[in-house]
DNA sequence: CGGGGGGTTGATCTCCTTCAATCAACGTGG
DNA sequence: CCACGTTGATTGAAGGAGATCAACCCCCCG
């Protein structure tokens, strides 16, 4: 359960816990060789900003361990978060000289980068990498949009049960399928990151994650362990048809 | 003001409106008489539905002209639109077999169709509609993130305000880059279609439309046609720093 | 003339925000 | 070792923005 993440870079690309998931996913060995060779790695602390939105990007890369969000702020400090960067999800718009979003390790976060423009080169002369990043670019757009279903008409509780089944879902598909049986894991964001996730206050959150605690939906070892009994149960307080809405 | 949209199909991919624009943009000449041969037009009329959600999809394609709109439903009926097609824009994902999104034409609407498996075989040929088709995919990202931020954290006013600011803004881009002066356009959504963009209910959209009204921010002639004496007006009751967020 | 779709306006209710107090865990320095 | 401050979280009380329910209008069309 603990170790999911590597705190180093990886050696080589051979190591690298998201080959087979990141941007560089359908590279050939040569490619990977070309990659190598624009590529560093990045270490950050947890609460440390990547990127100020409106800041020159001078790279892109992927998340190899840890946790980042996507942020963006209204001038008055109201927040929302646009995206959650998890190991193998890629960062930064090839194309785009400026940071649209502040990016924020949320967790301790290791990243491969890739210098911008050799990388935007590479992209014109090797198919594999602007198909996956196609791919990968598909998958987020749905993403976002299933979230905007989230925001703009699900109840605070709903919206909670939403976030947990999300984070459940790719927990289970992270470590070998979902074994039925109980299923836990532990919230990677702190209640103030998931009220800027939901559209929410910080309070508001809280008395919901209790509710659904008190009716036996979730149970909760300290504040960040999640346990839930009845995965089905989950859904259906999250306003899902039991199916989940997989699209695959 | 009037006629910007055809309500025929063209003879041609010459004489096409969205020729420079749609996922075949940057295509050669013999790559659009490729395309020509899996290609096809179909034509609804306001109303009807281009596409179920759930069923089976065997083709993709971009709007010529109408507009059209991409809308996720609960099962208890609540709805919240996740895309605006607009001309050029393109509908459906290829690798995917079904639809994920109810597609629902909201005026009369032509659409440029191409047979999924061919399309699909022809991306991985010729790396210009890819390309093309990344650059959209990212652009709508964009918008989807943006429109996050609206859903989760604008007050109704705000909401109004800033879908009318994008109206305005697409419709000045679209004719020849505004002419300072006020601006005006025609909404091509009814109340219902706006609440629905926006997660409220069509009472509190209309209620606060009158309310801009009543504040000089918008004027209204009938129910549809807006005119905007003070764009940047419009822009701060929006919410949004004079310069719009421009992201290049 | 009747009917229906789209729109406006009013009254009431409710869910979530706001403001505020309290708590537990943790680190830090005297 | 304990007082103190900090950070994240919980809980309570009060208020408000928007939802809900409902009446009504306008206009087009059969």
């Amino acid at each position: 359960m603990l170790n999911e993440t590597l705190t180093a870079a990886p050696r080589t690309c051979g190591d690298c816990p998201i080959r087979h998931r990141a941007v560089c996913a359908r590279c050939e060995a040569d490619e990977l060789e070309q990659l190598d060779k624009i590529k560093y790695y990045r270490n950050f602390e947890a609460g440390q900003t990547v990127i100020w939105s409106g800041d020159p990007m001078d790279f892109v890369g992927s998340v190899v361990s840890g946790i980042a969000t996507l942020t963006q702020t209204m001038e008055d400090g109201r927040t929302q978060m646009v995206g959650l960067l998890l190991p193998s999800d890629f960062v930064g718009r090839p194309g785009r000289g400026a940071a649209a979003y502040d990016v924020v390790a949320t967790t301790d976060l290791v990243m491969c980068c890739f210098r911008k423009k050799p990388f935007e080169q590479m992209m014109n002369e090797t198919p594999h990498i602007a198909q996956r990043l196609l791919e990968m670019t598909l998958d987020e757009l749905d993403a976002a949009r299933e979230w905007m279903l989230v925001l703009g008409r699900k109840t605070a509780r709903e919206k909670i049960a939403s976030l947990l089944s999300i984070v459940a879902r790719r927990n289970a598909t992270l470590h070998l399928g979902m074994r039925d049986g109980p299923m836990q894991f532990v919230l990677p964001l702190t209640r103030e990151a998931m009220a800027d996730y939901l559209g929410l206050t910080l309070e508001t959150v809280s008395r919901q994650i209790s509710a659904l605690k008190k009716d036996g939906v979730i149970r909760l070892e300290g504040k960040r362990n999640v346990t839930v009994p009845d995965f089905d149960r989950l859904l259906a307080e999250a306003g899902d048809d039991s199916d989940g809405g997989m699209l695959v």
